[in-house]
DNA sequence: CGTGTAAGGAATTCTGACACG
DNA sequence: CGTGTAAGGAATTCTGACACG
């Protein structure tokens, strides 16, 4: 529980800077353009997930074929609603499964 | 491939702090008695995963016990043995399916 | 054995700004 | 728009050592 290596903000940037290529200004560039949201320590120091990172290398793909980022905002936040909307059915399945399970011990 | 959100070193020892709730002395004697191993940057500052963190904890459970660093890296020892075997095991089935697999084609 | 601490240095990260295009 | 850079400050991390028990 709570243990989400993917989405823990624990990396500082230095360590995304190795693991994506890109510069400190780039990588800050894209916070400023709300495309990705770091968390800060107490101290203001910026820490990024690894979900952080693939998001970083995806935005860089796009931008070397021109895309903005307001675009590029507009496609993360699609794919974040089609994430959200899969998790929905997920649960919705879940629960399915579950009213089935009970109607059927139901004659006991 | 090779992302493994667990195993990379990508953390740095004042969120291992945070993490742990161990002193920065704590975890640095851990890697001392050769518990933990952390990679180092270019300039020399430690970097540890998720795994590290895990076991780092589990060693200060272990420790509050009284079990001294000897014994708990022999019990270390033997939880990776365990899991290296289990991984050889898993080999070995997926290895038997597919022979099997093959035999049943043979008869084409 | 395991941990705290003061010491001094080296590398990191941060912000706001000017620059180029 | 996206990115580079110099500037100055603040916080991090490192090592080797002395201390206590």
């Amino acid at each position: 529980m709570s243990e989400d290596y993917k989405t823990k903000k624990v990396i500082s940037i230095g360590v995304v800077k190795e693991l994506t290529g890109l510069s400190e200004r780039q990588i800050r560039y894209n916070e400023e353009r709300k495309l990705i949201f770091p968390e800060r320590t107490p101290n203001g120091t910026r820490k990024y997930s690894f979900s952080d990172i693939e998001t970083l290398v995806k935005i860089a793909e796009k931008r070397e074929e021109g895309v903005q980022s307001m675009e590029l905002k507009q496609e993360l936040k699609k794919e974040k609603d089609r994430e959200e909307t899969e998790a929905q059915m997920r649960k919705k399945m879940i629960r399915g499964q579950l009213n089935a399970h009970f109607r059927m011990n139901e004659g006991r």
